[in-house]
DNA sequence: GGTTTAATTATACGGTTGTATAATTGTGAT
DNA sequence: ATCACAATTATACAACCGTATAATTAAACC
């Protein structure tokens, strides 16, 4: 009856790569670990599972490579309001932490997917390169911004408490973006960024509230 | 030349099922959620693959006993010094910080673990609803203390404000907690309570410091 | 001390996994 | 138009997984 369909298409090696991985992170962030096999990546993506060695020397090399892609876009949403230089350095401030604890940063697919990997970096050393890496990104890229906003204040905060600040500020940021992703509205989203602001605002000893 | 040994012995089944979870979380915590098979587990606790079966109908059903058992006991030893009736509450609640950022319950193996389980949360309901129970627990428990050491202080918190300082506070213990179980060496692990107690100390207004 | 019973082991099985290799097929160059 | 080559598919395979069932064996009982 009808003509035979092309069977399938070339792609660039960089459109192939990136289906892959975000075929990956999909599966990952929706069905969890177990079920991301080379064959449902694949399906994911519209490609026979061979093509995934094609790209990939190995399947623990395109979990790795994810994982920096999704790493990667997350703190690229995460600090996106850090460069805004038309603002103030406490309204970045406000603006980086508000986007921490809201959506899209906010979800239960991230949290799977950053537990995924977390649970990984004890036995992976490039999991936990990976980890390392874009953790000590975020947090210096927020004492940098922790101590322009004190400055601001004609505060004259040392070195040490700078970075204890940034250490103790993105720990909270995490775990409030941790309980408020895994915990179903038991906890109101909308208090979330407003809680960090306040708490955090008492950290630093100024005024970040809503 | 020697006696035939005995092959095996017998064993209470409260203490089998112990051995097995015991395996499960040494296996689990030490070498990742991949390397946790049967046939593994059963290695582990010194028995063959077969007997898991007869302890539990299924290999989740022992994952979900195994996840339990790990946080009732990872509870216990967080809030073990906040029944202690012979302190204050502030220095009861100083303990229980305390408790959570020093050994044994930091550790690189808890956070592993932890991560897998969260990992799963999404896709498993049994898996969702401890994490719940004991996460609100926790929490609950906090909150108390935090109210009874602001009223030692004379003052008067709404309950809406001891909930959300809570939150608040677990959160950044629990941000704390990963960051210095991850991070190795970046974060010395001494200054990790510290920094907790400071911290909540000014979330609290009051005086936790060290 | 033999009998019974449940705990434990031993073995087997179908399905799935990651990887390797061979067979196609789309596509740009000539 | 067809040639050449790389992208993609198709197929195969050995290892491992969780589960099921049958065969042993330790230990309690009378």
């Amino acid at each position: 009856m009808s003509k035979p369909q092309r069977s399938f298409a070339r792609e660039s090696p960089e459109q192939r790569r990136q289906d892959l991985i975000d075929a990956t992170l999909k599966i990952i962030g929706g069905n969890g670990f177990r079920a991301a096999t080379v064959r449902s990546i694949a399906a994911q993506a519209n490609v026979t599972l061979g093509l995934i060695r094609h790209y990939f020397t190995t399947k623990e090399d395109l979990i790795t490579a994810a994982y920096e892609a999704h790493m990667a876009e997350m703190t690229r949403l995460a600090l996106a309001p850090a460069d805004d230089t038309t603002k103030s350095p406490k309204d970045r401030l406000r603006a980086v932490i508000h986007a921490n604890l809201t959506p899209p940063v906010l979800s239960e697919r991230n949290v799977t997917l950053w537990a995924t990997f977390l649970a990984q970096i004890a036995n992976e050393p490039e999991i936990q390169a990976t980890h390392t890496r874009t953790y000590l990104h975020f947090r210096n890229r927020l004492e940098t911004l922790i101590r322009e906003t004190l400055i601001a204040e004609n505060r004259t905060p040392t070195q040490t408490e700078t970075q204890h600040l940034a250490v103790a500020c993105n720990a909270i940021i995490d775990g409030l973006w941790m309980e408020g992703s895994t915990s179903k509205g038991a906890l109101q989203k909308s208090t979330l960024a407003d809680l960090a602001l306040k708490n955090i605002g008492r950290m630093l000893e100024i005024d970040l509230g809503p």
